[in-house]
DNA sequence: GCAGAATGTGTATAAACATGCAAGAACGTG
DNA sequence: CACGTTCTTGCATGTTTATACACATTCTGC
């Protein structure tokens, strides 16, 4: 194992458990703690992560000045960006919807994850490219309010593709009024998404949860699953818990 | 075994394993590991991978767009892309291909010129949402080492377009070799996008005057013209105007 | 305040490294 | 064909680096 590989494997298990047991990590891997903590040693003198006893945590002065620059993440989006990237099986073809939450996919996805990836958003292209996943850009129409491609050219290129799963980012999630958004354009673009992929997940971090916008994209039965973090608005969860559809909690663990 | 053929190798297995670990590659070539890492010294000071104690990595595309977005373009770049940037007419429909010249001309265009601007690579894409330009973005596998959707996707999006301007970048323009790049695919999409657009102007900072890379574009005379920086190496500069080609000069005022 | 865990420091060992050198192959030249 | 040149390769050398162990110190929870 070259110690290069073993940062970056630290640096993983960071951004998906935001923490590191030097213990845990030493056992696992089959070598000393003190290897471990020389890592940790050197990866917090990079500014990359902070050394707390017995293991390590984000950066916090760093990683609140890089999230103030390339807009925040809550908490709530963490925890079902997180439980969102477990969903991606290596080898498997994901679309990423675009979006802050999708975003944060992103970052939760294991560098050397090998798949392809299909997106219509350039940020998130662009967040990709330091990871091992080839990536399919979908273009069209830049429609910058959410910063992805749609139009007929997008409808079209989408249609080409056909993948195993997609990451659907919406602004409401109701019981009643279903999976909404804010742009009737976007909500097409999602809708052709969706029939490209066989599974759809749509994430809801708490914000989003019993909240609804003014276009539906969906009805709730319309996609395979919900990916919700756990400690949003717990009467709304249970609403959505009555309609039967599935959900996969966020934050459990 | 050909020394080239084992450096391609090397960089087959780099791009599949993300890691070259050089005892491991010594011994299943039944060679010395003198060797190997002679070769990834090589590689690495070409800068197409990254030595580590051990083996090698891939060179971090995050330093490269570390580079880009904190805007390491020299002055030379500068002259260039603000040139560049004035042939850019109101109204008008211009492709802007990848790289940081172009990078750069996004950033001297006014934020207020009303034009549409079709690119193929998400950083320009992204670059533009403060513009006031409508942006058409081409989609395609993203070719990662430049940045740009490129392959059949992307060639058959790209010849929907009908544009005015093309501001093609090249790593080296030269009195005999003419326009070059150090890809044969991104080579031919070049090609596909100087098609399609009725004037193209490539752009030549300072470095990339005289320089000749291993992949031919475009003889000089298939372009409209030359954006040069005036500071470049005077001897290749006379050598261009000999060609007749018309040069557009960065940096007089 | 104390016990136990975690940590830092020093040290020994082994692995990886750069460098110089020599043998051999490929090549160009006369 | 002979010769010298250049390039590649492997080996030996000394140097640097990574790792693990031992020991003293510091921290945390009770």
């Amino acid at each position: 194992m070259l110690a290069a590989t073993r940062r970056e494997l630290l640096l993983d298990r960071l951004n998906r458990d935001r923490r590191i047991v030097a213990k845990d990590v030493a056992l696992e891997l089959g070598l000393s703690e003190d290897s471990i903590r020389r890592d940790l040693r050197e990866l917090a003198a990079e500014g990359l992560l902070t050394r707390v006893y017995g293991g390590a945590v984000p950066a916090s002065p760093a990683v609140a000045d890089y999230a103030a620059r390339t807009g925040i993440a809550s908490d709530s989006k963490e925890r079902v960006a997180a439980a969102a990237a477990a969903l991606v099986q290596p080898g498997s073809t994901v679309i990423l919807d675009g979006g802050t939450t999708n975003l944060a996919v992103v970052e939760h996805l294991p560098r050397a994850l090998e798949c392809t990836v299909v997106t219509h958003s350039p940020t998130i292209a662009v967040a990709l490219l330091d990871h091992a996943a080839e990536v399919i850009l979908i273009g069209g129409r830049l429609f910058k309010h959410s910063v992805v491609a749609s139009g007929s050219a997008a409808v079209e290129a989408a249609n080409r593709i056909n993948a195993d799963l997609f990451l659907l980012g919406v602004t409401g999630i109701h019981p009643t009024t279903g999976l909404t958004t804010g742009d009737a354009d976007e909500a097409a673009m999602k809708r052709v998404l969706v029939a490209r992929a066989a599974e759809t997940f749509a994430l809801g971090s708490a914000e989003k949860v019993g909240a609804a916008s003014a276009f539906q994209v969906l009805p709730l039965d319309a996609v395979t699953g919900l990916v919700l973090d756990v400690e949003a608005d717990a009467t709304s969860l249970a609403r959505l818990r009555e309609t039967g559809v599935r959900i996969v909690e966020a934050g459990t663990r």
